[in-house]
RNA sequence: GCACCCGUAGCUCAGCUGGAUAGAGCACCAGACUACGAAUCUGGGGGUCGGAGGUUCGAAUCCUUCCGGGUGCGCCA
């Protein structure tokens, strides 16, 4: 669907090209002087400069033509020569109509015949996923349902950090102990147990033990890596080993994911690819692109007018052993070959722009993008702990997800409960909704931030409900639910045809016929905290249209309908992108 | 040292492909529950947009420079 913007860009730049002007002077914004007007088009000023005349002319000129179109309620000129617009309430309240009327409810058609991958840049094999992680998981797959809303085809990939030296820490770790000596047995060849020999739990306390000896001592730190290139090199009872890790996390990480309803089309990691990194080394030193530095093997990446030195991609280490960064470019060989893709994108934390770069630039190096293939990096800034350093629990250590979920699921239930609110409902209503509750305020304080910056995780803050929050938007979601529900018992109907009386129905419908504009800014930015922005004055504006006009005590049917309509369509918009966002709206609460 | 990101109200943050009087939430002050759910709503105070130059009819937004913070800079991910 087009959006309402558009179409009045269109009819502006159509009068500018009359004049003998660019049609794109014509661009509409909703205006920022809403006490002035609805919308603006600030084109005849640089129309002026670009003719030498006076703006203001220029501006007279359009809006005698503009004038002449019926769906102008008023058109002025005000300041220097910006041209104001008002549309008449019949124009806004048939264009809510077709809104109401549309499926797809102003998703826009971007996507279209289009394919993106996303890569979640996931969390590690063995380790439990912590606060830090949650930021990927969050925007990554609010992006992966607005894209999708938007007619992509994506394919999503949690794409798990589990072909690494934290692999082979950990198989010399196990080592050390003696936790599963059949696995270090070069002489064993019979089959290996179906059984992991260590849990998820297990792991939990391996990891950073085994991290912490290759850091105390750098002996330790030399097995780890030739235990990673011997697992690398194929060695049986390592890729055992490293099998029931992957199968063990596995399960563990779907379960965390899943709490915070999360989904992937792909399970892949970085050893998915591992057939394929033998080829594309021979192809890459075969056409001089892979070369010999320092006893690694690197392409070169640097660009004549690059601004400092750009260090090369490493292949492979000296010891033999290949990074993540192979494993990155091999996975685009392989995502191309796959999915055709037009878009792979990358969620993953900013501070590995670097990285990207130099995989991004290898991968164009050696035309493994194919002619369609764009790769882009959507990073994200860090979370920091309320004193503005890396976020840490009480003890000083790292915050599992599971238990900040768990905190701020308590933490809803309380509130609700101080609140009055779900008494008396059945105990397993009142937890899906403290959960649902706990989980959008979690999602919408995160997504609301920018992006790319950084910013304070203050779970206090976070699980407040008044303001800008997730429950607040919930909260006026279930109100919603609730007049149209009683509505629906006394046997009254949302009208047909809208009928506009007053300023809160028309800033509603204003709003929501502002929706394409949010969804294609939140798209071509890839910024999530744009559907936040224009939801929450949604509600906002909601809320004040609700106070001012009391629908089930309206005796006027005309006025009544209308304003159920204006309710019905508020409502499906909010859930809408809400659910864009990934946050669910409870029945009640 | 070099490169990238950031510096906006007491606090946490939007706004940055230049446009009119810089916004929101929290906090603070004053109001609104005998009506659809007050986790709500109405009103108010609060800013030299880090400093200084420049481009422009017009700069929080673009350029230069300085100050302050974060991050990254070849064999971790």
């Amino acid at each position: 669907m087009s959006s309402l913007l558009a179409e009045l860009s269109g009819i502006v730049g159509e009068a500018f090209a009359t004049e003998g002007f660019p049609s794109e002077l014509g661009q509409v914004q909703s205006s920022d002087r809403q006490d002035l007007a609805q919308f603006q088009c600030n084109g005849a000023l640089p129309a002026a400069k670009q003719a030498k005349t006076n703006p203001r002319e220029v501006a007279e000129k359009v809006a005698k033509q503009l004038r002449a179109n019926p769906i102008f309620a008023k058109v002025e000129i005000a300041g220097p020569g910006f041209i104001n617009l008002n549309l008449r309430d019949e124009a806004l309240a048939e264009r809510m109509q077709t809104l109401a009327a549309d499926q797809e409810l102003g998703a826009l058609v971007t996507g279209r015949g289009k394919t993106a991958v996303l890569d979640f840049g996931g969390p590690n094999v063995a380790k439990p996923m912590h606060v830090g992680h949650l930021r990927s998981a969050i925007i990554g797959d609010s992006l992966q349902r607005l894209f999708r809303a938007n007619g992509w085809t994506i394919v999503s990939d949690v794409h798990l950090g589990d072909w690494g030296l934290q692999m082979g820490q950990l198989i010399s770790e196990i080592g050390h102990r003696g936790l599963a000596p059949i696995y270090f047995d070069p002489e064993y060849v019979g089959p290996y147990p179906a059984e992991s020999p260590v849990t998820m739990e297990d792991l939990e306390e391996l990891y950073p033990a085994a991290s912490a000896a290759c850091k105390a001592d750098p002996k330790r730190l030399e097995e780890a890596r030739s235990a990673t290139a011997e697992l690398q090199a194929g060695r049986r009872g390592y890729r055992a080993l490293w099998q029931h890790f992957v199968d063990v996390s596995e399960q563990g990480l779907t379960r965390e994911y899943g709490s915070l309803g999360i989904e992937f089309d792909l399970w892949k990691g970085e050893a998915s690819v591992e057939p394929l990194i033998g080829p594309m080394i021979e192809d890459l030193k075969s056409r001089g692109l892979a070369v010999e530095s320092e006893g690694a093997l690197v392409v070169p990446v640097a660009q004549p007018d690059d601004k400092k030195e750009f260090p090369p991609l490493i292949l492979v280490k000296s010891d033999g052993a290949v990074l993540y960064g192979t494993t990155d470019l091999a996975t685009i060989v392989d995502r191309v070959r796959a999915h055709e893709p037009d878009l792979i994108l990358y969620v993953v934390d900013q501070r590995q722009h670097m990285h990207f770069e130099q995989v991004f630039r290898a991968a164009r190096k050696a035309r493994y993008t194919g002619n369609r293939t764009q790769l882009e990096h959507a990073g994200f800034g860090t979370m920091n702990g309320p004193d503005g350093k890396p976020f840490k629990t009480r003890a000083g250590g790292v915050m599992k997800l599971y238990d900040l979920i768990a905190m701020a699921t308590d933490e809803a239930e309380k509130r609700l409960a101080e609140a009055g609110m779900a008494v008396g409902y059945p105990e397993d209503e009142r937890k899906d909704i403290a959960r649902k509750v706990g989980l959008a305020a979690l999602k919408f304080a995160d997504l609301s931030n920018h992006r790319v910056s950084d910013y304070i995780f203050d779970l206090a803050r976070f699980t407040r409900f008044e303001g800008k929050t997730g429950p607040y938007l919930q909260y006026a979601a279930v109100r919603m639910q609730s007049i149209l529900h009683k509505a629906r018992e006394a046997g009254f109907e949302p009208a047909a045809k809208v009928v506009l009386h007053t300023p809160e129905e028309r800033n509603l419908i204003l709003q929501l016929l502002a929706l394409p504009n949010a969804i294609s800014g939140a798209e071509h930015n890839r910024a999530p905290n744009i559907l936040c922005d224009y939801v929450f004055i949604l509600a906002q504006i909601f809320n004040r249209f609700y106070t001012e006009h009391h629908i089930m005590s309206e005796t006027d049917a005309g006025l009544r309908s209308t304003r159920l309509a204006l309710v019905a369509l508020t409502l499906a918009v909010l859930s809408k992108v809400l659910g864009l966002l990934g946050v669910e709206v409870p029945a009640r609460m």
